[in-house]
RNA sequence: GUGGGCAUAGCUCAGCUGGUUAGAGCGCCAGGUUGUGGUCCUGGAGGUCGCGGGUUCGAACCCCGUUGCUCACCCCA
């Protein structure tokens, strides 16, 4: 042991090791299969941008923005923050580079929020999800939701929720939310302590409030869905009516506040009722057709969806806890030999896509084999002295039970073809 | 930002009202079989009992502090 300090990963973030990193690149190269399917390409975003890239683009009442960002200065003294969420970044790239509309992208990203930590919640935690600007085409929300849908039920969901809601527009809403101010005005000596204070920074979120207290009070005022305007009102009747077509069940939520300020007209969130912990939530988006001029573009409608990779896999892992994991290589070299031609047969397999290890260290015939089956691999290619001398190789299958046909002698030019047919025959 | 629980081997955990060399299972390494894994048997390595202080003849155990983990509130993915 060195007398050196050691360092631990910081509070709240995670190393993802494998073989649990398997389901990483499983729920990775799924979505953006999935996302080309609906004609998303990928974008890369920085991690870090201006921290009024966010301020401006999730609002600074925000609690995300107020108490939760990661701001820093660099040696310039910039003002940085590393990005909580995706949207912003994605709209301040589509301001910058000006293509053409309609824009579909989808990324990966990790995203960053200063918050204690807990079951499903993390400092660093990693988002996967898609942005369309350029149309307010009611359409492209039901594509969107139907992608995610479409995601989760390939990915291995079942338990899956759907809530939808609208959120109004420019038209509409700031005459709700001066009705709803009024409302909880009035009754503000019956809110639950914290709102009682703060209602007005942000009345709608007031409807989030999970308290009684909040929850009555607001279920005798106003009501969103009544008060939207005709555009929005039509625009929400189409997609919640397009969902229907498309056989993806859903509830109309008129609670639905989500936490960034930049939403309009539709919003929606998944939920997984396989996880118990208090976060449930496994993904969310919505319109934001005032974000782009927010950011300094010309007016721009736009739509997205993000969803958080460690909640999907801890719906995944509650809902199959016994899943098997597929091996990751397909055969073995057990070499005692430690000649070169070992060396030359391996490149040659893998040049032919065979998934091949070894051990290393000149361990002993036993002990190779020991870890060749820890392996998981299907196959061991023993290669000892006589086999070198001879020209050939020992093929023994580690997961056949019957003793008298468990290894076969095989010349060495005859190996790659014995080892496709093999694998051929046991994957299917 | 607030509150609860927990820190003993790589992992999961035992360790009695404080008592002398700190344990188990799994995993790892080796041997039993000098060329054969997954079963079995034997042996081995691996711990400043999170860290610092205090009480005591004596602390993994009691007290205080601290750090970390964890769960919940808030909010979110």
């Amino acid at each position: 042991m060195s007398n050196k300090r050691s360092f631990s990963a910081p509070v709240g973030t995670h190393d993802v090791l494998p073989p649990q990193s398997l389901e990483w690149e499983r729920a990775i190269g799924l979505f953006s299969s999935v996302a080309h399917l609906y004609g998303f390409g990928l974008v890369i975003n920085p991690i870090f941008e201006d921290v009024g890239v966010f301020n401006r683009g999730i609002g600074e009442n925000s609690d995300v923005a107020k108490k939760e960002m990661y701001v820093f200065q660099d040696r310039s003294d910039r003002k940085y923050a590393l990005r909580p969420e995706g949207t912003a970044s994605v709209v301040r790239s589509y301001v910058q580079h000006n293509p053409t509309p309609p824009w579909k992208v989808f990324y990966v990203t990790p995203a960053f929020r200063y918050e204690r930590p807990q079951a499903g919640r993390y400092r660093q935690h990693h988002q996967l999800g898609v942005e369309a600007l350029g149309t307010a085409d009611p359409n492209l929300d039901i594509e969107v939701i139907a992608m995610a849908w479409r995601f989760y039920a390939s990915f291995g969901l079942r338990r899956v929720d759907l809530m939808v809601n609208s959120m109004g527009d420019a038209a509409c809403r700031p005459q709700y939310i001066e009705s709803l101010n009024e409302h909880l005005r009035a009754k503000s000596p019956k809110l639950c302590d914290e709102h009682q204070r703060t209602f007005s920074d942000n009345p709608l979120r007031v409807l989030d409030c999970k308290t009684s207290a909040c929850i009555e009070v607001t279920q005798c005022g106003p009501m969103l869905n009544d008060s939207l305007c005709d555009e929005c009102r039509e625009h929400f009747s189409f997609v919640t009516q397009g969902l229907s077509m498309l056989k993806i069940p859903w509830t109309s939520n008129s609670r639905l506040v989500r936490g960034f300020d930049y939403y309009t007209r539709t919003t929606f969130e998944f939920t997984s009722t396989a996880l118990e912990s208090a976060q449930n939530a496994i993904g969310g988006g919505g319109r934001y057709d005032g974000l782009v001029e927010e950011l300094g573009g010309e007016a721009t409608p736009g739509i997205g969806f993000g969803s958080g990779i460690e909640r999907l896999l801890l719906a995944h892992q509650a809902e199959h806890p016994a899943a098997s994991e597929a091996p990751s290589i397909d055969a073995f070299v057990v070499d005692t030999t430690g000649d070169f031609s070992v060396q030359v047969l391996m490149d040659e397999l893998r040049t032919a896509n065979i998934r091949i290890d070894q051990s290393y260290d000149g361990r002993s015939m036993k002990s190779q084999l020991k870890v060749a089956d820890r392996s998981g691999a299907r196959l061991a290619l023993l290669i000892g002295p006589q086999e070198l001398s001879r020209g050939e190789i020992t093929m023994r299958y580690l997961r056949e039970n019957d003793e008298s046909s468990r290894q076969i002698s095989v010349p060495r030019d005859k190996i790659l073809s014995e080892i496709k047919q093999y694998l051929s025959q046991v994957k299917q």
